[in-house]
DNA sequence: AAGATCTGCAACCGCATACCA
DNA sequence: ATGGTATGCGGTTGCAGATCT
């Protein structure tokens, strides 16, 4: 139908609102109700068009807005609710009393957004993403196996469809391995990486099917064992911390190296490794319609503790029964 | 210390839909 | 049935403050 009379008529104001234009909006809505928006700004003395007035009080000044951050419980029903009604703010906001839908939309996208994509989730569908899986099984069938091949030579011409840095990962491990395999193999059996119930070294356990052996990696500490090696072979992605890797391969060797629930992750990633950066490693999600780069922010440091919690639980999905890893390759 | 860059959020824009004459 | 207006909604922008180099 008829598009709207635009806003910015001559005389009309536009940008932040001033305390005395809330004051002004405020006490007319408080005498005569909202609604009409039309005539609402004239009557009330405002310089405004019925919608930045709306707006303004919609987001801003009614009195049941609840601000403040957003509560884990509020957190998760976002998520929840977005995974069954996708950017549906107004229906989401509608399930949480006292929070808008553009408070919502802007949590959204600043927080949660990147939370789920450091997590290796999808935002869009709330399904792991695809080159974390592929990662995974790299990974997975590296280490595991006793044989040294070249991950670009294992994917063949589909290696090119990986992101470059995920190659150069994978590559990194088997270097390590080759180089020094015994002590790779026991940190393997020390954290179970391969999820194996028999030794490292019988590796027909391993080798016979990718996805066994990676689900359920423990991969963040498989990350910070092997941060030092990045290191010296990749410019963007650096663990600084040197103590990681010569405890996690020279130290406590009697010791099992515990599997870190995900507070535990946590805390170790607080001890020592805050300043670890796997956004290089992270490509642009394959699984979404959307380009990464097509947010206004975009992350690239992990420093707060929200973020170490998110990058404590990478590669903690489960890949779903049923799902054949070469349909990938 | 200062400039560059990043981050979070309020506000805007334009399209879709509801409503009404 | 049609067309104009009001309102709702989601995507995007701009800016101030924070952080980094």
């Amino acid at each position: 139908m008829g598009r709207t009379p635009c806003c910015d008529k001559n005389g009309l104001k536009k940008g932040p609102w001033t305390p005395e234009e809330d004051l002004k909006l405020t006490n007319y809505i408080q005498i005569h109700g909202a609604g009409n928006w039309r005539t609402l700004p004239k009557n009330a003395g405002l310089q405004r068009c019925g919608k930045s007035c709306r707006l303004r009080w919609t987001n801003y000044l009614r009195p049941d807005i609840k601000r403040g951050r957003f509560s884990f419980e509020e957190e998760e029903t976002i998520i929840q609710l977005h995974s069954i009604l996708g950017n549906k703010w107004s229906a989401i906001a509608g399930r949480l009393p006292g929070r808008t839908d553009n408070e919502i939309k802007n949590y959204w996208n600043t927080h949660i957004r990147k939370r789920l994509l450091r997590n290796g989730i999808d935002p869009v569908t709330h399904a792991p993403r695809l080159d974390f899986l592929e990662l995974s099984s790299i990974l997975g069938s590296t280490l595991c196996s006793q044989s040294v091949l070249n991950v670009s030579n294992l994917l063949g011409a589909q290696a090119g469809l990986l992101n470059p840095q995920l190659l150069i990962l994978a590559n990194t491990l088997m270097s390590l391995k080759q180089e020094n395999p015994e002590l790779v193999l026991q940190y393997l059996n020390q954290t179970q990486l391969c999820n194996s119930q028999a030794p490292i070294q019988d590796t027909s356990a391993c080798t016979t099917s990718a996805v066994p052996c990676t689900s359920m990696i423990n991969q963040t500490e498989l990350m910070q064992a092997t941060g030092e090696v990045f290191t010296s072979n990749m410019t963007n992605f650096s663990c600084p911390t040197y103590s990681t890797l010569t405890n996690a391969f020279v130290g406590q060797p009697n010791s099992a190296v515990p599997i870190l629930s995900e507070n535990s992750n946590l805390q170790s990633l607080q001890d020592g490794n805050q300043n670890c950066n796997f956004d290089s490693v992270r490509s642009t999600p394959i699984s979404s319609p959307t380009p990464l780069h097509s947010s206004p922010t975009y992350v690239n440091s992990c420093s707060t503790n929200e973020e170490i919690e998110s990058f404590s639980s990478l590669f903690k999905f489960e890949i779903p029964e049923g799902l054949d890893i070469n349909d990938f390759m």
